[in-house]
RNA sequence: GGAGAGCUGGCAGAGUGGUCGAAUGCGGCGGUCUUGAAAACCGUUGUCUGUAAUAGGACCGGGGGUUCGAAUCCCUCGCUCUCCGCCA
């Protein structure tokens, strides 16, 4: 959420600052609920100071045995009218509050301008798109060559956008997340989580993923209605959701593995083929929060964190910085990681790290006591893939892949696939 | 699934309709004393909102109600604990 004291006092500046990617702010909406706000707060507060001190009153008289009837004849009518006023305002406030819920972050100022993923800026490029000697297959084509991967099979259990791997593809996905969680955890410093798989609608709020995005969550029946995470992004930022942090232990740094649900709902007819847009992934998620101060350093460490397993595994990346038209709705700056996929000849998002500043921070109520001021002050929240492990696979399956089909296994994972080298048909 | 108990400030724990935002203890912070430390003693110590600064307002698990007045009474939801049953 932006901060609603900003979009009071300097509502130009935000209206600009969100145009820049694309969105509208509803100035004139914000300025009639305010007017309307301003005056009846402060009539209902002194409605409430009134009655709290006749009631004081009235208890002192009775203490002293008076007669309190000419007392309780005065304020007659004022739970009447505070009750009407108080009723109007807190109409007011969910109005404004539900319409600041809808708000997107503010793009940073690095971020370049742009209207698609067309405008985004390359930062970098790592590797060298990898040459084959022959014509290289896509996933899909390898994965069936090798009776390991099969769409058709999960259809039937569950339904489109569903996969079921077998033997080696299923266990070089599994390594791959254990090698992830063991280089985060090892090298990078961060302290592994296990989190629910089913949250609470306050949670999606606090990351951002609700109000606006209900259509793309899967949701269960149960009472109180539940959510299947879309990302472990929400579990692991929401561990710090109403608390106030001790600076001592900043920055939090945190790593899950878990699988994440999400409708896709935007993208029918997109990426129908193969593993690339599945309603089930895996991912290895990477969550900090952080100091103010330090935010913008750790959204250079924490994507280098990422590229760091790319790197180990060898895989060909680019790294390019979102434009303002591509950045996702709770961020200020992102900067995808791409993987190069020589069966579609492109490089395709496997990570997207992100700072959200205090965007996340301010509908979490995630605080730290400044030691510097002494007063509790929002912190900043940062995530990133770290990697897509389902994207990975195909990353590693395309570009590691032999003339007759079979899978080469990356020197990193050896160990984790019991010293197997080679992944192939029998 | 059945029965019961509870949810109060960083923690423990009082408070059952009227100067209660809340006793007391512990912890934290500051000070006195000390060569230093400990002990002891003194002071201080929740969050949010609001103001130029005062003032004012809100918060005792969430929401609603009764009342001039609710931490305290009622309803409802959530959570924790104990016992019984069931399942693993």
């Amino acid at each position: 959420m932006l901060d609603p004291l900003l979009i009071r006092k300097n509502i130009n500046q935000i209206a600009a600052g969100l145009s820049r990617r694309g969105f509208e702010l509803d100035v004139e909406l914000l300025n009639t609920l305010e007017a309307e706000r301003k005056g009846l707060q402060s009539e209902t507060e002194s409605l409430q100071a009134e009655r709290n001190q006749s009631a004081k009153s009235i208890g002192q008289a009775k203490a002293k045995g008076e007669d309190v009837q000419p007392l309780l004849d005065a304020v007659a009518n004022l739970s009447d009218e505070l009750k009407a006023k108080q009723a109007r305002l807190s109409e007011l406030q969910a109005q404004t509050n539900d319409y600041l819920l809808t708000l997107p972050n503010i793009p940073d100022a690095s971020v370049p301008q742009g209207k698609s993923e067309d405008d985004n800026q390359e930062i970098r490029l790592w590797g060298e798109p990898t040459r084959f000697e022959f014509e290289p297959k896509d996933h899909v084509d390898l994965g069936e060559g090798l009776s390991m991967v099969d769409f058709n099979t999960a259809a039937k259990i569950s339904s489109a956008r569903f996969v079921v791997l077998h033997k080696g593809i299923a266990r070089l996905q599994r390594a791959l997340t254990q090698y992830m969680l063991d280089l985060h955890t090892q090298e990078h410093g961060y302290d592994e989580v296990y989190v629910p798989y089913l949250v609470n609608a306050d949670s999606l709020i606090g990351t951002g993923q609700l109000p606006k995005f209900a259509e793309d969550q899967f949701t269960t029946e149960a009472d109180p209605k539940l959510y299947l995470i879309p990302t472990a992004e929400v579990p692991i930022t929401n561990i710090v959701r109403d608390e106030i942090i001790d600076d001592a232990v900043l920055p939090l740094k945190r790593v899950a593995h878990t699988p994440c649900f999400r409708r896709e709902a935007g993208s029918y007819g997109r990426d129908t083929r193969g593993m690339i847009r599945q309603h089930q992934f895996e991912k290895v998620e990477l969550v900090c929060v952080c100091r103010p101060e330090e935010s913008a350093e750790m959204l250079d460490t924490l994507t280098g964190h990422a590229e760091q397993v790319l790197k180990n595994l060898n895989l060909p990346y680019r790294m390019v910085n979102l434009c303002t038209g591509d950045l996702g709705f709770s961020s200020t700056k992102t900067y995808d990681l791409e993987v190069w996929l020589p069966g579609q000849d492109t490089y395709r998002e496997i990570s997207s790290c992100s700072l959200f500043q205090d965007f996340q921070a301010r509908r979490l109520k995630t605080r730290w006591k400044n030691p510097a001021t002494g007063k509790n002050e929002l912190l900043h929240t940062l995530n990133g893939s770290g990697l897509a492990v389902g994207r990975c696979l195909v990353a590693v399956m395309e570009n590691y892949q032999n003339e007759d089909g079979s899978i080469r296994v990356p020197e990193v994972l050896q160990p984790y696939m019991g010293g197997q080298t080679l992944i192939s048909r029998g």
